[in-house]
DNA sequence: AATTGGACGTATTTGCGACG
DNA sequence: CGTCGCAAATACGTCCAATT
């Protein structure tokens, strides 16, 4: 029944550098955005050892269904078809926006050379670009890595992004982003200039969607600079971090308790009102593990400075 | 004078079924 | 697999009055 040496992943996972993560996406919408995930999704991945692969191992050219893509996300199938057909086409013409390290500059890449949308089969072939390819390197801090199934049941954008940005903290419980960062991020442009609408439209919308489908319980706080906000504080449940220990050989593995998914009810989901804080607790991660098969495991949890 | 929050109308997206 | 078309849901721009 087990099975060795797989090279792709039965659950389709994202992989980032951070700063992709941070880019603008430019004009996408939800859905040209998922496409762009999943596409991703395909980009990265692991070796049959479980290492991650570089980017000169990567296959740059990509396929993606419309099933498949429909199937993911759960859209409906003819809309499948016609999300591919213009996400190729703002994949081509738009480029994302990467910050440069310790810069106020930006670096403007083209994510794929080539596409096409091949008709009668419901596909799409897409080529990445040199450029993006070293935003695959995976290097350990902070790469992230998470399941495309995770975001699937967002319907906002907002709430996707929030989601992969705080994924770069889930060890630590907290993120500072200021309001720039998060402008850039969300890819608002000029849009909602007014910070009351900003908040309003975009950072609340998206907390309520991830704590309706998590039990993460993020919040946020703002942060002022004289009387107007210029940063936001995200605090939510962190992600446990088990270390486990093979006392006999001392080898060392990392486990991670990820954020409870939320059973959401089909019946009452059409007007979903503000869910009152009955949820349920994270259940408690245990101490101590019980030896097994040598592993004895401890609970460490990792924090980070910013 | 400049900022904010609410409200409202319009534009854009999405969901869905019929159908070829 | 793919098109069409309509209805519902969201997203967005803008105006206005209250606030500082």
């Amino acid at each position: 029944m087990k099975k060795k040496e797989t090279y792709e992943s039965k659950t389709p996972k994202v992989y980032k550098s951070p700063k992709l993560n941070q880019s603008n996406f430019g004009d996408f919408t939800h859905t040209d955005y998922l496409v762009y995930l999943m596409l991703l999704s395909k980009l990265g991945g692991v070796d049959k050892n479980g290492k991650y692969l570089q980017p000169e191992e990567l296959k740059r050219e990509h396929t993606l269904s419309a099933k498949e893509f429909g199937q993911m996300f759960k859209v409906a199938q003819p809309h499948s078809y016609v999300a591919l057909k213009k996400a190729v086409n703002k994949l081509l013409k738009t480029d994302i926006t990467v910050p440069e390290d310790g810069t106020n500059s930006y670096w403007r890449i083209n994510v794929c050379s080539q596409a096409k949308y091949v008709k009668d089969e419901g596909k799409i072939n897409i080529k990445f670009t040199d450029d993006i390819m070293p935003y695959l390197k995976q290097v350990k801090e902070r790469f992230m890595v998470y399941n495309l199934a995770d975001i699937s049941n967002f319907k906002s954008i907002y709430a996707t992004r929030l989601f992969e940005l705080l994924q770069e903290f889930k060890e630590t419980g907290w993120m500072i982003k200021s309001l720039d960062e998060l402008r850039h991020s969300f890819s608002v442009g000029s849009k909602y200039t007014n910070y009351g609408h900003f908040k309003s439209r975009t950072i609340v919308p998206a907390c309520e969607e991830i704590n309706k489908n998590y039990h993460m319980k993020v919040r946020f706080e703002e942060i002022k600079d004289g009387k107007s906000v210029t940063a936001i504080k995200f605090i939510f449940k962190p992600v446990l971090v088990l270390k486990l220990i093979n006392e006999t050989t001392g080898e060392t593995k990392t486990r991670f308790i990820k954020h409870e998914k939320k059973i959401i009810d089909i019946t009452s989901q059409t007007k979903l009102t503000k869910l009152k804080s009955t949820d349920k607790k994270l259940k408690p991660a245990p101490k101590k593990i019980k030896k097994n098969g040598g592993w004895l495991s401890s609970v460490i949890k990792f924090f980070r400075k910013k």
